[in-house]
RNA sequence: GCGCUUGUAGCUCAACCGGAUAGAGCACCAGCCUUCUAAGCUGGGGGUCGCAGGUUCGAGUCCUGCCAAGCGCGCCA
């Protein structure tokens, strides 16, 4: 309807330039937009207020030439100039009926578009460190971009879902060591934990996994392991080389065969407990991808080595830096450290380098917003490869603050008591916690109330739109107990006997769906599709108070089960999008 | 100090990337409960869109300055 109002001014337009009212040089953009009020029709066309400066025309004396000049067209029945200018349109209402039927010809398909036109686009999004369970931080960024995916895929892109696992680095040697010396304490051996090791219980079970199947293999004196340590933090020394040096004592003390078997096992079991969580949560991957294997098979130095060609490295103090500096960030960043070591970010490199050799259209990175800081010089890296800053897309999602109704959920990262995601999803859902992290725009800071996402009742939104569908499962139940049958043809044949306030009003709400996704996808907003899925059971719900569906007269009965069915179609459109159950009974 | 994000009803949040009278839910107030699910329903009050300028037919939305909150500013990841 949108692109046949647009294709009618197309040909007003073209014909005023004729007359010479309009100038040839004149090239509008027309915009069509639903109006919010019903007063001014369906839709509503501010082509006559832009146009009015370059045309030196009034804006009202304007639209009423436009007007004049729109060729006639069955499915219009009014053109209205209102307010400062706007051309309103009022639809044919027998227009409005033709959604129900095209529901109910696509069902699952309605709402897809082709906007995407097949391009690829990466959606890389959780890829927290593996060591240690997701936590509810995580969940946020899983169920956005999870979300997001799906919706980019729904409106006709080609969607790959990426995790980035940060296999390598030092964060990784301090969990394969914090393993082993809770190893060790499992064998028997008495020794003092290093203030800096991970310190959660998990790091104790997979220690006991370890001691159960390969027994003492992994044993080491404690004497030999504390020998000559520099003291740790609580000692008055530097936790930092404290750590470092234990790692080395334990790659000297194990051999490098045995180390590297040793934190693969733990690294196995954390990834393996991570993607099981994201699996169950609703999240699944196209690919996993290792940043170990970019440092193995040269990827980094390739990397570098085109940057190097590129000018934009040099060396200082002993290090190699990248001169992002001089592609919009604020600083340059080493690459290698002074000990000939990469730092994390040589490594992103090397996994954007990879990127864009893939062939992505679009690269699109979802991180916590903590780490805004790092966009510069990721960007600057993308450009020094000789890529669009505009390929590479980076979403922030903030972080959730847990309620239990009025009192706030105490986290501490630090300590090891954080809430994770599969506590969380133990306490409320997996349709839930979705949900409710979805609900809101990513980049806003949100209140995660666990008391409300369980509550029973309409305050809590995921209730009230399941509850919407269930209801519509309930009212087909009972046609059916009563021995009833739905005529869809005769309903659709009557769909004119649709008049209340409450219908049309859900009629013009299924007709928004299709617009509403693809601007979600377009916007990367899936809270659009959230807020959509409130709206529209709210509606039905009123309309469910105020009319009953069930009555006598077999024509407005199929009429109205055909509508509330076309409901029940959009609301399982909506929810299957989300990963969120469509419940036949509450 | 610099940078990013946020600031809308008492609270939690929307506002279709500049449009018409800024909308929901909760809370509050007033009515209603013999119904296809009361796990409520109907109606109502409530706003200086952080503050001050600017841009234009039009600004919550854009630009500038200021105020406040969160986050970030390592040869950590």
């Amino acid at each position: 309807m949108k692109q046949k109002i647009e294709e009618l001014i197309r040909q007003a337009v073209d014909s005023l330039k004729t007359e010479g009212v309009l100038g040839q040089d004149i090239v509008p953009q027309i915009i069509i937009e639903r109006t919010r009020d019903a007063q001014h029709g369906d839709f509503a066309s501010n082509l006559a207020l832009v146009l009015a400066k370059p045309a030196k025309a009034n804006p009202r004396q304007l639209a009423e030439k436009i007007i004049a000049a729109l060729p006639e067209d069955a499915a219009i029945i009014k053109v209205e100039l209102a307010g400062p200018g706007f051309i309103n349109f009022f639809v044919n209402p027998n227009a409005h009926y033709q959604i129900i039927r095209r529901i109910h010809e696509q069902g699952p398909d309605f709402g897809l578009s082709r906007i995407g036109a097949g391009k690829k686009v990466q959606v890389e999004f959780v890829s927290a460190n593996p060591t240690g369970p997701l936590h509810v931080g995580h969940g946020r960024g899983a169920a956005y971009g999870s979300v997001l995916a799906d919706l980019l895929a729904a409106a006709g892109f080609t969607v790959h879902r990426e995790y980035y696992v940060n296999d390598a680095g030092r964060q990784m040697d301090i969990l394969a060591t914090s393993i082993w010396l809770r190893y060790l304490e499992e064998c028997g051996e008495v020794l003092p934990f290093p203030s800096n090791g991970y310190r959660g219980d998990y790091v104790r079970d997979i220690a006991r996994d370890i001691h159960q199947s390969a027994g003492n293999d992994y044993r080491r004196p404690a004497v030999l392991v504390q020998e000559d340590m520099p003291a740790d933090e609580p000692q008055g020394g530097d936790k930092e080389a404290h750590i470092d040096a234990l790692i080395a004592r334990a790659k000297t003390l194990l051999g490098f065969n045995l180390y590297r078997d040793f934190f693969q096992i733990g690294l196995n079991d954390i990834l393996g407990d991570i993607k099981d969580d994201l699996h169950e949560f609703g999240v699944d991957y196209q690919q996993w991808f290792s940043e170990r294997q970019l440092m193995d098979d040269g990827s980094v130095d390739k990397a570098l080595a085109q940057l190097r060609e590129g000018g934009h490295l040099y060396e200082k103090d002993g290090a190699l830096w990248f001169a992002s500096s001089q592609l919009g960030d604020e600083k340059d960043r080493v690459v290698v450290r002074e000990n000939g070591q990469y730092t994390y970010f040589a490594s992103d490199i090397a996994y954007h380098h990879n990127k864009l050799a893939r062939g992505f259209d679009q690269i699109i990175d979802i991180w916590g917003a903590d780490h805004h800081g790092y966009i510069p010089r990721v960007r600057a890296a993308i450009i020094a490869l000789g890529a669009d800053a505009e390929k590479l897309k980076v979403l922030l999602v903030q972080f959730a603050t847990l309620y239990r109704g009025e009192e706030k959920v105490q986290m501490s990262t630090r300590s090891g008591e954080f809430v994770t995601l599969r506590q969380l999803r133990n306490e409320v859902g997996k349709d839930a916690a979705r949900f409710f992290y979805v609900m809101r725009r990513s980049e806003q800071h949100m209140d995660f109330d666990l008391q409300l996402a369980t509550s029973r009742t309409n305050e809590n939104p995921v209730f009230y739109v399941q509850y919407a569908y269930a209801r519509i499962c309930s009212v087909l139940r009972q046609l059916d107990e009563k021995g009833g049958q739905r005529d869809i043809d005769l309903g659709m044949d009557n769909l004119p006997r649709l008049v209340e306030s409450h219908e049309l009003a859900l009629l013009a709400l299924l007709a928004r769906y299709p617009e509403m996704l693809e601007k979600a996808a377009l916007q990367y907003e899936p809270h659009q599709v959230v807020l959509y899925l409130r709206e529209l059971a709210t509606d039905f719900h009123t309309y469910y108070n105020a009319h009953a569906f069930l009555v006598d007269d077999a024509a407005l009965r199929n009429a109205r089960l055909n509508l509330v069915c076309a409901v029940k179609q959009v609301l399982a459109n909506g929810l299957n999008l989300l990963n969120i159950n469509t419940p036949e009974v509450m």
